[in-house]
DNA sequence: CGCGAGATTGACTCGGGTCAATAGTAGTGG
DNA sequence: CCACTACTATTGACCCGAGTCAATCTCGCG
């Protein structure tokens, strides 16, 4: 249970070995403890007219080590979580135990939020490294909401800002190409490592080839094979966990092949191979001069 | 542009001509004009604890008829809008001008929603029949939010609530087959009219098989083909746009074959084929005694 | 009555899922 | 320290579900 690695045993959204588990982590309160108000709002990337800064307001971190479980589905909701560092995984669990990744929450995400409606979490979420987390017991939140007037609306901003990001997944999975995905997913995996100060062009994946196919709705051999069919054509470059990004644009411009809805008849093909080749002639121009994220 | 049916030539996000044709809608008053808190309410199914019915505060209503844009893509966002009457689709325009429908909000519905974040709406509203909309000003309503703290919680729950279908949105698209999301989406329709109460038994699509195949990621010949089957099998009447609903429970446990991450490796195939026998046993129990839908 | 949009069907193709074998990695324990 | 074990990743062979292309039919409307 306090391995590094995720050996966990599915514990068949048993609650009260959950809470034992949170117990376990006992509040340990190394590094940062609290959160001011601003610094919560920076994190989520949300413009806020720096009210005063109320150091009477202040919210608790918690810390989670990788492979433990923040919550599970169905359990009673209290607390929106924002990561202060670290990388999780939200899942959903269907009828027959399959799990279906929905996001992987990093620095300045806030998760939590679908539990808001049936006040239980519909979601579980895990911890894929050691985590350090900001709770935000959502009462407690509310209530300033109704004094900080700009602090509602960054949370309806927040909440909306998810509700596209959740739009653009939906599309992509209905639209887009396997390879068509997966270069996305690097390129967005790159974004977000180059606004969390970590290099854009070099990186570790926290997670593994299934939970990204799971995120992607592929295999994971399919995600093997784009990932080493990129490495060939010099997209990137793949060793393991490993990720060198070599031709971001041709990653970003790497269009769906003939895929589904398609009115608008353009060889889908021949744009892969435009993109190949692209890629091609761009192979030597880029260099690996970056620190290594992690 | 008045035509009953969707004829509008796709004005290329032309802003002036989306606001010519407000302009030409003219506010138009028939119907129910306004609505108070409660009604409102009632419509999104939030229980409220019925706050001082506050006449003061009341909603207007708008009229659009078939075929026309509530709102466009990049259009500055200043309200939402409830579904009092009528169908409508919203859809997400790729960069290549392909249309990806995201849902088919009906009565009690909200949408606009995805405008919060950066202040103009994500996507594109169209009404599919002629339909009743109450406005809400966001800025508004989160005033209103501020004195009526049960109506603030509503509007969260509605968000989340949002989220919450966009995941098994996602889900469904990652991980279910054809045969599944179609089977599933009849049954979401089936319910949606039961508690709008139309027929669950008997009604008519308001959108057409492109619409439905963009919205579940599907071609609008896998559509029509996978309704044929199931017309063949028993689970259903088709004839063009009216459905018949024949035996809804082969419907909602019609699961995937053996689709994408699935590591629970149960022959999908056999399942498919238990679902038309139990199907067809069932063929002749279910009657058509039901009101049609509109 | 003819036109155009939508729906249905068939034939063909191929992207990506399935199954399976192999290899690289890391934590565990003797 | 090294073998043992359990994941994780990579690759290949095979095949089927669903996309593509295209012909035909229906229906509502001008």
């Amino acid at each position: 249970m306090t391995s590094t690695h995720m050996t966990e045993t599915k514990p068949e959204l048993n609650h009260s070995s959950l809470h034992a588990l949170a117990a376990d982590t006992g509040w340990q309160r190394q590094g940062k403890l609290w959160s001011d108000l601003k610094e919560l709002c920076d994190l989520l990337r949300v413009q806020v007219v720096t009210s005063v800064s109320d150091e009477e307001f202040l919210f608790q971190h918690v810390q989670f080590k990788t492979g433990q479980r923040i919550h599970t589905i169905g359990q009673a909701f209290d607390t929106l979580y924002i990561v202060h560092s670290g990388f999780l995984k939200t899942v959903l669990i269907d009828e027959f135990g399959n799990e279906q990744v929905l996001s992987f929450p990093m620095k300045g995400d806030l998760f939590g939020v679908d539990g808001i409606h049936t006040r239980r979490y519909a979601s579980e979420a895990v911890a894929l490294s050691n985590c350090d987390l900001i709770l935000l017991p959502f009462k407690k939140f509310t209530a300033l909401g109704r004094t900080h007037v700009e602090l509602e609306h960054a949370m309806y901003s927040v909440m909306s800002r998810e509700l596209v990001r959740e739009q653009a997944m939906v599309s992509m999975l209905g639209a887009l190409s396997a390879e068509a995905r997966v270069a996305r997913f690097l390129v967005s995996l790159s974004e977000r490592f180059a606004d969390m100060g970590y290099s854009s062009k070099l990186f570790n994946l926290r997670m593994t080839r299934h939970e990204i196919g799971s995120y992607l709705g592929l295999t994971l051999e399919t995600v093997s094979r784009t990932l080493s069919a990129f490495n060939e054509i010099g997209l990137i470059t793949v060793d393991q966990r490993s990720i060198g990004i070599r031709d971001i644009e041709a990653l970003r411009t790497l269009r769906r092949l003939p895929p589904s809805s398609s009115r608008s008849k353009q060889a889908g093909k021949k744009l892969r191979e435009a993109a190949a080749v692209q890629a091609a002639s761009r192979e030597s121009k880029t260099e690996f001069d970056q620190v290594v994220a992690i």
